[in-house]
RNA sequence: GCCCGGAUGGCGGAAUUGGUAGACGCAAGGGACUUAAAAUCCCUCGGUGCGCGAGCACUGUGCCGGUUCGAGCCCGGCUCCGGGCACCA
């Protein structure tokens, strides 16, 4: 018999699948569709193991879809813009561009080694003018609705990779990218106000019911919506007023004291006549240096009195207006008020500070401990208001402030808006000219793309952009006069905000994507990645797709109405990585024992959502595997192939019901819970069976008949997971078809179903023994049985039955005393 | 500090969500085949005790308690590990 010869087997089968476009779809209204989405790689020059999970999970989906029927969207492309082509450049001389395309050549190829089932004619690549033009287009049209603007504010700096970042590319204080500390700087900046859809953003997670739990509370927390009151506070012996945001008005009769943050606008104002007023200022020069990082730290609260005094609203008392670095500008007003006994911090620094501390609330219950009381109770020493539960007092005060206009009732967001400015070279280039006369103009649509330059030096420092001459100047599309080129490129995020869209219509010249195709295709029926983008790349994603709904683009509000967030894969512990060391290059596995083997360890080792721990020995196991479904088949195929299922006897009825129940399991797994690694045991424990019942099968015709259905069901049912031997067993077979596109095989429940159960019994909670007895039994027949079994009996015997439950098929359980 | 997850044999992990704990794979041990090895096939495999033996009993899902005929799964209180956010007013 012939040997399993992975190589040659996948190559062949390879070249047949692309020469036939046997993965290509066009959009077909007699057919259901299914959008299989994995998220598009970042050309770095190699996959790693990170992709051939992402993908073979995906991949499987896909298969599975199709052989069920649907019409199948699976695409796949590059993120090609960013930062590590520029570095690539500046390092070694060579052009972002051609590092890119080389990087996209050998990468494809490595995926069509692994046998993914794309369909390649939709790839796209975000690099290419003819994707980054509709970057532009978006973003005019979010620049013509007031959604992309331009402002100077306090950014996130990367002094590593010389430029802004985005609040959510801040991680712990760090570059996302190159782990450089994050300073903070003032700058102008391009940003898209996000903000305008954080309500919506919230409520439709609603609609994510198939998304982890994990991910949408961690959409819910960066959002964080808080809902509160603006309240003013006077200045005495000054004109105007102090703002400050609080949630908790219903602790204002406690506020004994002011804190502004040091980037607050009034704050030189307030300190002009302070005797201390050099002292302060040098300090406010320290805590401007501060960065981010060491914000966070826990630093010692530190501040200093203004020598000015506000005036508390609501108790009418004098209260000190201090400076302090644990107030954050970027949040709220950049004041507060503080109540020492009711919030951790102030207490903090009324303690160090000898400021006085005032309880406003009562707790419902008593407590034995000192100290600050954070939560909900009734308030005490508060006027009018003293007595009224927390709940009730926010409510009655924030009418109080704004009936008497001194504040107002609002919502606010952590969500910022997402400063999308790069000063860097390999990016789509922000299409507005600057006009002195005119202002800030949009490129007319009809001059879209606005090229790249590629013929730039690009060196460390600055953006290559500004010293590009024939780049920069142009001329105002209002006034005709001479301007400049907004030289900032986006943030990369910004391409894959909508990626998943132009695969529905990928060559579309007249628009990002055609609304019909879109209309056909979208939502994304699942969208498989890493759990890294569970703030970033996802929530950009649906603030898209709720902005182009908006605009007339799409229809749903929800692109990934499914998500399934991939764990990682890890050696000796932890993540692979070039830096560690510890990487396990695909490529090498695929030579040694094949993709179908690769991809089956990666799918068995563990349930898609956990991280995996890479084992040699583990792929081994899959290797033997294979080879043992192969020989399976090989070794019996001609013994069994003229034969038909009939009239089967106790082995043959054996192997048919194992054999539906098998096609119930795998089609179950696969359409709901996705456990690639249960689905794929259940395949091995079918292949034991088969190999332990082969003699007994081979003895008889209905079992021959039984033997070859069990086989041909077990190729359909395994060649989502080893797509290449299974094709060439299928052909071994005599099968001229095409597996990939065959009928995946239907179960018969009728033919699924047990004729014998065991029954366990317990007795008083404890399993006494075990009773095999036709399915669908009733009570009396198996509590007959259970007598005559005298080991169970004689637990029984001489006690009183207080309580018996049964449940059909499974348990007879007695209580006794 | 706050918010999420986890914790099951020597290891990766099953247990269809309250009903036989340890499927499947790895490792280990034993056997068959072989001049030998590899490959392959078969058997054993949580712990303790009893028994020559088929087997039997007890115990066992991080710890303590609870609900239930019955808990890996539910409830209350911890411990440890991982992740996210972080002076958010």
């Amino acid at each position: 018999m012939r040997e399993y010869d992975p190589k040659k087997i996948e190559s062949k089968w390879q070249r047949i699948w692309e020469e036939r476009k046997v993965f290509e779809v066009k959009e077909d209204p007699s057919k259901k569709k299914y959008y299989c989405l994995e998220m598009f790689p970042y050309p770095s020059g190699r996959i790693h193991m990170g992709h051939v999970r992402n993908y073979t999970i995906g991949d499987v989906v896909a298969r599975f879809w199709r052989m069920r029927g649907y019409n199948v969207l699976h695409p796949m492309g590059w993120d090609a813009f960013g930062l590590p082509a520029e570095n690539a450049a500046i390092k070694y001389g060579y052009h972002p561009k051609k590092w890119t395309e080389e990087n996209i050549n050998y990468m494809r190829e490595q995926l069509k080694r692994m046998g993914f089932s794309y369909c390649w004619e939709r790839e796209v690549n975000t690099s290419l003018p003819e994707y980054y033009r509709w970057n532009q287009w978006i973003f005019i049209k979010m620049f013509e609705k007031g959604l992309a603007y331009k402002k100077k504010s306090l950014v996130n700096w990367c002094p590593g990779c010389k430029t802004v970042l985005a609040n959510e590319q801040v991680i712990g204080g760090r570059c996302w990218r190159c782990d450089s500390e994050v300073q903070l700087k003032e700058l102008e900046q391009w940003f898209l106000r996000i903000t305008n859809y954080s309500e919506d953003l919230l409520r439709d997670h609603e609609m994510l019911k198939e998304w982890p739990e994990k991910v949408i509370i961690m959409q819910r927390n960066w959002i964080g919506r808080s809902e509160g009151a603006y309240i003013d506070f006077p200045v005495l012996e000054m004109d105007g007023n102090i703002r400050v945001f609080t949630t908790r008005i219903d602790t204002i009769y406690g506020a004994t004291f002011m804190v502004l943050s040091s980037q607050h606008p009034m704050v030189p104002l307030l300190i002009k006549d302070s005797p201390e007023r050099d002292r302060i200022e040098s300090w406010l020069e320290k805590a401007k240096k501060e960065t981010y990082l060491s914000r966070i730290e826990n630093v010692e609260k530190e501040g200093f009195f203004t020598g000015k005094y506000a005036l508390n609203p609501f108790t009418k008392s004098k209260i000190p207006v201090w400076i302090a670095n644990y107030v954050i500008m970027e949040y709220g007003t950049g004041a507060i008020m503080a109540v020492p006994a009711h919030d951790a911090r102030d207490y903090e620094f009324a303690k160090k500070y000898n400021l006085e501390i005032k309880e406003v609330i009562k707790p419902l219950e008593e407590r034995e401990w000192e100290g600050v009381f954070e939560g909900d109770g009734i308030l005490v020493d508060s006027g009018e208001f003293t007595g009224l539960t927390s709940e009730e007092a926010r409510k009655r005060m924030t009418e109080f402030v704004e009936r008497n206009g001194i504040g107002k009732g609002v919502t606010l967001y952590r969500l910022k808006d997402w400063g999308i400015s790069r000063q860097r070279y390999w990016g789509t280039p922000i299409p507005i000219i600057k006009c002195d006369r005119c202002g800030l103009v949009p490129v007319p649509y009809e001059d879209l793309p606005i090229m790249l330059p590629e013929n730039v030096e690009i060196k460390g420092g600055g953006n290559p952009l500004e010293k590009c001459e024939e780049f920069v100047n142009t001329s105002c599309p209002k006034c005709k006069g001479k301007a400049k080129r907004e030289t900032d490129t986006m943030d990369t995020f910004f391409d894959s905000s909508w990626y998943f869209l132009r695969y529905t219509s990928p060559r579309d010249e007249k628009l990002p994507f055609s609304p019909e195709k879109a209309s056909y295709w979208m939502p994304v029926d699942i969208y498989i990645g890493g759990v890294e983008h569970a703030i970033l790349h996802l929530i950009y994603s649906r603030f898209f797709t709720k902005f182009l709904r908006d605009i007339g683009l799409v229809e749903v509000k929800e692109p990934f109405p499914k998500l399934l967030t991939q764990g990682m894969v890890t050696l000796g512990g932890s993540a692979m990585s070039k830096s560690k060391g510890n990487v396990v290059d695909p490529d090498e596995m695929i030579e040694k024992y094949g993709a179908d083997t690769l991809r089956l360890f990666i799918l068995f080792a563990a349930p898609p959502d956990k991280d995996l721990e890479w084992s040699d020995k583990g792929i081994e196991g899959c290797y033997r595997f294979i080879n043992r479904v192969w020989r399976l088949i090989t070794d019996n195929w001609e013994a069994v192939k003229d034969f038909k299922v009939e009239g089967f006897d106790g082995d043959s009825g054996e192997a048919i019901r194992k054999t539906h129940q098998l096609i119930k399991r795998i089609s179950e797994n696969l359409e709901r819970r996705i456990h690639l690694n249960t689905a794929i045991s259940s395949m091995m424990e079918f292949t034991n069976f088969l190999y332990q019942k082969k003699e007994e099968l081979m003895g008889n015709s209905s079992g021959k008949g039984a033997l070859k259905e069990a086989l041909k069901t077990l190729v359909k049912l395994l060649s989502p997971f080893t797509p290449h031997m299974c094709e060439e067993l299928w052909e071994i077979m005599g099968e001229k078809s095409i597996l990939s596109v065959s009928e995946w095989p239907k179960w018969d429940d009728e033919l699924a179903k047990e004729e014998m159960t065991v029954v366990v019994v317990q007795i008083n909670g404890r399993v006494r023994g075990r009773i095999s007895v036709p399915v669908g039994s009733s009570e009396e027949e198996v509590t007959e049985e259970v007598m005559k079994d005298s080991k169970i009996s004689s637990y029984l015997c001489q006690k009183r039955i207080v309580k018996k439950v049964w449940i059909p098929d499974k348990i007879l359980s007695f209580h006794v005393e």
